[in-house]
DNA sequence: CGCCCCCTGATTTTT
DNA sequence: TCAGGGGGCG
């Protein structure tokens, strides 16, 4: 027996055992249809590197795609093994992505305090780069929009593809030249880097780009890392799948995944990574797993039927038996409505909660697309059933709360230009232009007289550019940004450290290289003062190392350590620190108050919710120690509202959509909307391709355990008029004695 | 140039 | 239903 009092033979099937057991550093890919426990295959293969090849947590690396996958991976693990999260390296690409730029990105010239955009601010941010570049881009009306814009070239990016060839395979029915849209992406990456802006592709980008680039850091973590486990593996994009191949060039790679539940194409996701696996990790062993344990025979028949219109690639196609036993088929409802279908999916919540056998939080309740969760979210609401909804409007995404984050990202960053310009659109008479121009002034006036751009901020040039009306409220906010930055300086002064770029404002492409590189050597001690703050010390890191076997590190490992994180996750520690050392939440309490809580009372007639919200971010920021990291997470961690502690134990319904719902499972889950052109979607009929939608029900069908309810509106709301919907393809193409039908 | 009003048309999924 | 574009006024 070992350290976890884990049997791991006793635990496992045949082929789960051997996955889980086969060497670390033979390249392993597990292959298996939904709920056949290949996340469980994973975290009981990271148990056994821990017990039984003496690895510790932060010699290994998990990836996923999405937050709720990573959590989800997470936190098996945590339960199997008593590890947290923070012990090892893992999370989203994104995030590890996130982590690899800030230790190591200035080997690529990449300064390590940037800012992260998410996807509104890259929005804005490339919507300015083509204003700049090309002043009319907009006004011709045959030119793609800034979202479509952005789509273009992330697409293109995520498939490290080149725009024109982009443009070629999938938008070639747009006018606009491709030389055109590719010179706007080459551009609007210039500026990135001069703002010191990563968006999100960068930190998948970027980071493949660090490791082609830097042989030594490349073979410095390769080396490190015992073992790489990648779940939903057919869900990586080409990007993704190359930085694991510069990863785990010794072969140490363990992928998991489904062929069949590979439902991110549209972003760029190759289902050919999976397919091709042992064409590129010749060594391979391939381990399959033919026994579901989730779902009762009848979901399962009824699952395997959607599928099996689909083509697959024959070596992988896998027959599903169920482990368990079950006597109930799926159930398909037929409403007349959105609204008549929400009443009636609410009353069978009811009737299963009310039978007492179920609580609120084994349901599920998944959907195609958010707008059509409108409808349920208002009867659960008129019948007091308790829910979470987690697709829509992110909670961090919401104006208000990205205005706050703003003031604080501009007092961290003063070169992040975007968040002051932001704010400053609130002043009356100020527009996108008014505001430019402040800037601008702010920027050389900053640079002429060899201040900071705060300061530069109340100098008489400048505020001569704010409209007459609009001075005493720009007083305000100047007063408050400024005060935001002298707390962020006072924080880092006391973790050791100094500003990155307390002074220099914008580097504004006038040659100064030599103020380029002072700045890089501030970041780098800003940097290594964030790492050594002393609150990283009550981290889990610490925690582990306590605990878990405690390696030896080579050398040069003293500032770049090799520990996960540098953050704290929890802030508890941090709550004893006097106020000397301004915390998140110090900043998010600030931020709120002041200028800000007087432009969204005139802002916003809804104000009063908003506050509550400012609440909650207060909470959230509570559990954060650096500043630095709280605004990574802001950015990275999409959720719909961070729940605070009591409120995460309220047995709820879960609402969202089935993207969202990939890798969990629930007792009951309910199918909504499984109506032609609702799921699938029109726009996927349209274009004469719905296997990937197939796919998706495949998905969120085989999220059920015990009940599986399906229901489609007969009648649909598009635009202003009705439309009649016939039943979903998937539901007419699955045999009519699989399911019963209440009605 | 900011701001307000009217008209249109459209609704996928995530980091 | 409402976000976003276009047009016109101050
Ligand atoms: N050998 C086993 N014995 C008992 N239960 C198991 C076994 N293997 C898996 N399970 C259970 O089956 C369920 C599904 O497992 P898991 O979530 O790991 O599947 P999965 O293949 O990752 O599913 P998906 O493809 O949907 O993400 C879980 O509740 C898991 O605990």
């Amino acid at each position: 027996m070992n350290d976890f009092g884990i049997d791991f033979e006793g635990e496992l099937n045949p082929a789960q055992f051997s996955a889980v057991t086969a060497p670390y550093n033979r390249p392993a890919l597990v292959l298996a249809g939904a709920g056949s426990g290949k996340t469980r295959t994973l975290t009981y293969r990271v148990a056994w590197f821990l017990a039984e090849c003496s690895f510790a947590p932060r010699e290994i690396l998990l990836l996923t795609f999405t937050n709720k996958a990573a959590r989800e991976m997470l936190d098996r693990i945590f339960s199997l093994t008593g590890f947290s999260p923070e012990a090892f390296w893992g999370g989203t690409f994104h995030s590890v992505g996130n982590r690899f730029l800030r230790r190591e990105g200035r080997a690529i010239g990449v300064e390590p305090d940037f800012t992260i955009l998410d996807s509104d601010d890259s929005e804005a941010f490339l919507k300015r780069c083509v204003e700049e570049e090309y002043p009319n881009f907009f006004s011709v009306k045959d030119n793609p929009r800034v979202k479509l814009l952005r789509d273009i070239i992330s697409y293109a990016r995520n498939t490290c593809k080149s725009v024109p060839q982009t443009m070629a395979e999938c938008f070639s029915w747009l006018e606009t030249p491709a030389e055109q849209i590719a010179d706007i992406a080459k551009f609007y990456d210039f500026d990135k880097r001069r703002k010191n802006y990563c968006d999100f592709d960068d930190l998948l980008e970027l980071w493949k780009r660090l490791l082609e680039e830097d042989d030594a850091v490349r073979a410095r973590y390769a080396g490190r890392f015992g073992n790489i486990l990648v779940d939903e593996y057919q869900d990586t994009n080409s990007l993704q799948c190359r930085i694991l191949d510069l990863l785990a060039d010794r072969g140490d790679l363990t992928a998991v995944g489904d062929d069949a539940q590979c439902i991110y194409s549209w972003r760029g996701a190759q289902i050919d990574n999976i397919l091709h696996f042992k064409d590129r990790y010749p060594a391979a062993a391939v381990f399959k797993i033919e026994r579901n344990y989730r779902s009762t025979p009848q979901i399962l028949d009824f699952a395997n039927a959607v599928l099996s219109g689909m083509s697959t690639d024959d070596e992988y196609k896998k027959s599903l038996v169920a482990a368990r036993g079950g006597t109930s088929k799926p159930l398909v409802i037929r409403a007349m409505d959105a609204s008549s279908q929400g009443r009636q999916v609410a009353d069978c919540v009811l009737d299963a909660v009310s039978s007492g056998k179920y609580r609120y939080s084994d349901i599920a309740i998944l959907y195609r697309s958010h707008f059509q969760a409108m409808d349920l979210q208002l009867q659960m609401q008129y019948k007091n059933i308790p829910f979470v909804m987690t697709s829509g409007m992110k909670f961090f995404e919401q104006a208000h709360i990205k205005d706050v984050a703003a003031m604080i990202r501009f007092a961290a960053n003063p070169r992040d230009f975007m968040s002051f310009w932001r704010l400053l659109k609130y002043l009356p008479k100020v527009g996108e232009k008014t505001a430019n121009k402040i800037f601008s002034a702010a920027l050389e006036r900053s640079q002429k007289r060899r201040i900071s751009v705060f300061e530069a901020l109340s100098d008489k040039p400048v505020v001569a550019k704010v409209p007459v009306g609009a001075r005493e409220s720009f007083g305000e906010l100047v007063s408050d940004v400024s005060a935001l930055r002298e707390m962020f300086e006072r924080s880092t002064a006391s973790g050791g450290g100094s500003g990155a770029d307390s002074e220099s404002g914008e580097n504004s492409g006038n040659g100064e290289g030599g103020e380029n590189s002072a700045g890089v050597f501030q970041a780098d001690l800003f940097y290594a003062g964030r790492a050594a703050s002393p609150n990283a010390d009550s981290t889990a890191a610490s925690r582990i190392s306590a605990g878990g076997d405690e390696k030896g590190e080579g050398p040069g490992s003293e500032s770049d350590g090799d520990s996960p994180v540098r953050d704290s996750e929890s802030a508890s520690g941090a709550d004893s620190v006097v106020s000397d050392n301004p915390l998140p939440k110090d900043f998010v309490k600030a931020a709120c108050s002041g200028w800000y809580s007087s432009v969204m009372k005139t802002q916003y007639a809804d104000w009063q919710e908003r506050v509550d919200d400012f609440d909650a971010l207060y909470e959230y920021a509570g559990r954060y120690a650096d500043i630095g990291d709280f605004l990574d997470n802001i950015a990275l961690e999409t959720d719909a509202r961070p729940e605070s502690e009591a409120d995460a134990k309220v047995s709820k319904v879960r609402l969202m959509t089935v993207h969202q719902a990939k890798g969990l499972e629930f007792p009951i889950v309910f199918i909504v909307g499984a109506a032609d052109g609702l799921f699938p979607t029109k726009r996927s009929i349209e274009e004469g391709d719905v296997e990937e939608e197939r796919r998706l029900f495949y998905v969120a069908a085989t999220r059920a355990m015990d009940y599986l309810v399906i229901s489609y509106p007969r009648v649909g709301a598009s635009g202003g008029n009705f439309e009649m919907r016939p039943p979903s393809r998937f539901l007419e193409s699955v045999d009519s004695s699989l399911y019963d039908c209440a009605f």
